[in-house]
DNA sequence: TCGCTGACAGATTTCAATATCTGTCAGACA
DNA sequence: TGTCTGACAGATATTGAAATCTGTCAGCGA
């Protein structure tokens, strides 16, 4: 048996955002998965119960990659506010990033987040405790102040919405958002910060 | 002639409300509104130049009628994080009520916003500029304080748009969803308050 | 035994023929 | 004269039959 060809969740998953680069999230089907692996679309579903779960498979893969750099921003150590700032401007450009050199992914995901799809939840929750870790290491070197922070951290991501959120991508392109994002964090981080003297 | 049966643009608006609320953005069309007000559809041409213009002429209506409260928010007096809180929250609720009431009404301006018209944008601008009034006016109260009252005034409205574009609207009726706004609400504020001592 | 195939039923999508709609305009009618 | 009608061309939407897809499973071959 070669071991190159023996079908694993791994090798679907890779053959599946390929189609699904390819042909878009309507067009893409289980059938064409199979065939780029060169097997019965049955053996697909050995691996995978139904054709959702392999798309949020998919979803899943996407967005745990996408986020990876945001969570070394959240692990890391230095001023609270500057890592927050960062933390939002990285956010924002990944998924400005995305939408431009993956758009038929874009698209996917933006189904996904549509269907509120529990992956999507279970990211956005990430999401938010990435936030929260910023926000209390802020508190505890004293320069971010506020009643609860993981309350704060839903406000912060809440506020963010338009420039995370896939529904509103078209906006992302226009020339005065980068100074509305600009008044955002600034505003965002007055709300945050200890009052000064 | 009968005064009553005159064919005027107010009419036209009127009927065409009325058959969107009935049949829904997608199935309405210029001869349903022509046949309501027992006319040919040639008729309608004379008063508006295409269904697109119609339509927006219609959701123009909509959204004044809508904005309404909020306008008399904004131009009253009294201190202003008070009257920022309530133009915040009864946005929320005007959209939400909306959103229930008028289901159809609300698929259309849904359509309109996701195709970026220019009345949204018309009208979004027109919010803006109220929320700029209740921060200026902050402002001169000596209770708020920032760099830019326009450009903060936008950012408080993108901060928000999660609880007033209708992409978000499935999630108004979540119930975690009323905490989620007091903390933004209260983010927000502390954002554009002058620090206290 | 174990992983895969291929045929199957029911659901969904495609496609092309048909019907309806949008926007225009010459002419009726008051 | 000014308002409305009704017929029209081209664009768009609807429809139903045929094709394809999803998900299942009995059985094949290693």
């Amino acid at each position: 048996m070669n071991e190159a060809v023996v079908l694993t969740p791994e090798r679907i998953l890779e053959a599946t955002e390929d189609v699904l680069r390819r042909y878009g999230l309507t067009k893409a089907t289980v059938v064409d998965v199979a065939r780029a692996l060169d097997v019965s679309h049955g053996s697909v579903y050995r691996h995978f119960p139904s054709k959702a779960s392999l798309r949020d498979a998919v979803a899943k893969r996407w967005l745990d990659r996408a986020n990876e750099p945001l969570c070394k921003i959240a692990a890391g150590s230095g001023p609270a506010p500057e890592r927050l700032e960062k933390w939002l401007r990285t956010a924002f450009s990944i998924k400005q990033k995305k939408v431009c050199d993956d758009p038929e992914m874009f698209a996917t995901y933006l189904a996904l987040a549509q269907g509120a799809r529990e992956v999507v939840e279970a990211y956005k929750d990430k999401q938010v405790d990435l936030i929260a870790k910023i926000l209390s290491d802020g508190v505890a070197q004293g320069v971010f102040e506020m009643d609860d922070v993981k309350a704060t951290a839903r406000a912060v991501f809440d506020a963010t919405v338009r420039y995370h959120h896939p529904a509103h991508a078209e906006e992302w392109a226009k020339p005065e958002c980068p100074s509305r994002i600009d008044a955002l964090i600034a505003l965002l981080l007055r709300g945050v910060r200890v009052c000064k003297h």
